[in-house]
DNA sequence: GAATTTTAGGTTGTGCACAATATAAAATGT
DNA sequence: ACATTTTATATTGTGCACAACCTAAAATTC
């Protein structure tokens, strides 16, 4: 009996890869009924994580520009841009252009955007339950993944 | 100085589901120049995988539900639908009903669909050797986040 | 200082992903 | 048998995700 590797490598069982697919999926499914709420989707959660955090660490004023969202994230403008529209015309942010760089779009919060924090702040608790995991397992699995993020 | 948990668990670098969302879309970055070639994308690409495995298990001639192909992939109709439209616009698979009960939608593949699995066998190696991890790691990692998909 | 290159962002087009809704066939209850 | 419910799929609408391309401003080169 022959056994055919490239055969069993093919069985969607067998993949890693198919098993992050399917729990980054689950995941945004978590989240979503608890970002409802707070009129946010996602990835637009994510964006406001890291404006959050920006705001935090002041010198930026002005905000941040859209190339800081797309490196923290690892996302594409074509991505961002209609994105952040969408939360500028929800009223969470501002989006403007630098005068010492007029290419440079500067995204600030508005202080809606600011206060929403508040309200997030229950957010990760309330997954962390969801997800019915030991914290210290999953920190030592986030270690691992970044690993693979390279 | 007070330690604010609920400050440090909105930090995006703390956040265990971010790691594995953005590992996901950078899987599929990674499948991407590897599946161009066959002419697929990873959604269609574990589509194929499914039915590549459906065929080895006979007993299916006239194909499998789209129901089917659902729960392994835990993707909406919604999503898959027009997925599978494409596949067969694209000459991979056909759709038909049962004759048994008119409502299931019987997916199949072509011959050039079943002939695309040999071009296949080379992708999970070459991806595997792009992600640069040790195999078993990844085996172990698998089984956690498998846990974790519930 | 004019020409070239790089950088920051925007636009367009295709393809997921999923909630909400619709439709019709099959199963079930009475 | 007929009404009700469940099941299998399709449709519509919104929002990512990204490749390919475009524009204009800034930096660099000559």
């Amino acid at each position: 009996m022959s056994f055919d590797f490239s055969d069993e490598m093919l069985k969607l069982d067998n993949q890693f890869c198919f098993v992050v697919y399917a729990l980054s999926r689950k995941i945004t499914a978590l989240y979503r009924p608890l970002l409802d709420g707070l009129g946010l989707t996602y990835p637009q959660y994510l964006v406001m994580l890291v404006l959050w955090q920006a705001e935090q660490s002041k010198g930026n004023e002005k905000g941040v520009p859209i190339k800081f969202i797309c490196e923290k994230l690892m996302l594409e403008t074509g991505t961002l841009t209609p994105l952040l529209k969408r939360l500028e015309s929800n009223g969470l942010i501002q989006r403007q252009r630098a005068q010492n760089d007029e290419r440079s779009m500067l995204i600030s919060l508005s202080p809606e955007g600011l206060q929403l924090k508040d309200r997030a702040r229950e957010v990760p608790g309330k997954l962390l339950c969801q997800m019915d995991y030991p914290l210290q397992n999953l920190v030592a699995l986030k270690q691992q993944l970044q690993g693979l993020l390279g």
